[in-house]
DNA sequence: CAAGCTATCAAGAGATCAATTGAATGGCAA
DNA sequence: TTGCCATTCAATTGATCTCTTGATAGCTTG
């Protein structure tokens, strides 16, 4: 009983899963997940690959259970597969960041000049003062999801159009789907050239609504 | 600036990182790491694979930041990089468990019958009471390296030999590397063989040390 | 039940990875 | 210096992964 062989067996059913973040494109549709389920079609267009594609990469990730399936119709819909799918996936992006400079500086390429930003704990502070609006900037159905109470949505390609709804007299905080979205750095310089006082939340709605779990659970 | 290309240059970044976890053999010396620093030839030899081929996943996991080197000698000493490293190895290995099925028969299937187990909190508070013996069953050097506060070591090799060294009236506590070392289940069972009232502790040394620095964070 | 759409399957080409082997490097000690 | 040992490098083979293409299956609607 309980040799080499069967310690490998652990580790190998261990791996299934490491697999699973192996892959930029897998990550890319964990990432897309992480703020609202989504049919196959519309992870392979948002994502930019083929729906043949998608749809293996999502078999992959079920395989290892990060993702759940349901069948609606003629399609079918994926979710993260529960809380600690997501917490998993967030570890990974941030152990990432701090443990390997060529994330950051693929962030920093990707993302463009830093802009002002806010971090959870303050922002909840704020939001009790009631003096900041704050915005939700990613596309509508992915607010619809889950967002921040209290957020308004104003999905980024709506911004200049409906600059008039933001109050010139108060700061603006925006955010969307986490450190790595260009979303909120977008907004907020789109933002402060409309003249308003604007900052981005640092993270984004997963990772809100992560802490707002474990603080309900503490 | 700021387009496709940028993006999947962020995830290939990240997934850098993924793949470190991707391979069975990687995380065995993960998991070894996580109970001690040791020397390349040590984890061959632990492992059970060529030198070779341990430096080389070694090497990848230098290059996904998980590991740090030093050169002692002649020889070069590997450790998990920080507390980032291990607590993601540990969050990887907990989803698994607790996402796959398949996962969890693999560690029964090593594991064995299971026995009785106590958690963290309720150890803590047996050990103030003082009414607990703690026995670390892992190999000597890796008690060395790091052990949980007032335990004694005793390797599960020895234990039959020095088994006279712990008091009969008294419940013994045995706790080895994590949830998936067949030490602590083996010292228990054979504790008992020797008349001992004996549990094992739910987890190992990586898990409590992690605990102990997030408690002292908050 | 036929058409149409979505998702999955199946097969294959090309790339990447894993492990082995044998040679090279770097430090240590005689 | 020379020899020795631990580690790394380099090259190779076979296995695995990724993406594409074209076919298939499942559901819905006419």
């Amino acid at each position: 009983m309980r040799g080499r062989r069967e310690k490998e067996a652990l580790f190998e059913a261990i791996a299934l899963v490491g697999k699973a973040f192996a892959s930029p494109r897998r990550l890319e549709l964990l990432d897309l997940l992480a703020q609202a389920p989504r049919k196959v079609e519309e992870l392979a267009r948002v994502s930019g690959q083929s729906t043949a594609n998608t749809s293996q990469h999502l078999q992959a990730l079920h395989a290892a259970g990060m993702v759940t399936r349901a069948r609606e119709g003629t399609s079918v819909r994926y979710s993260l597969a529960g809380e600690e799918a997501l917490s998993l996936w967030l570890a990974l992006r941030d152990a990432s960041v701090s443990q390997l400079a060529e994330v950051e500086r693929a962030a920093r390429d990707y993302l463009g000049d830093e802009v002002d930003a806010i971090n959870r704990d303050e922002l909840r502070a704020r939001l009790r003062e009631g003096d900041v609006v704050l915005v939700d900037v990613r596309p509508a159905e992915e607010f619809d999801a889950g967002h921040i109470e209290g957020a308004r949505s104003i999905p980024i390609d709506e911004l200049e159009e409906r600059l008039a709804e933001l109050p010139a007299d108060r700061e603006v905080v925006a955010y969307c789907r986490g450190p790595f979205c260009a979303y909120a750095h977008d907004a907020v310089r789109r933002l402060r050239a409309g003249g308003r006082h604007a900052r981005r939340l640092e993270d984004g709605w997963p990772e809100w609504q992560l802490t707002q779990k474990s603080h309900r659970a503490v």
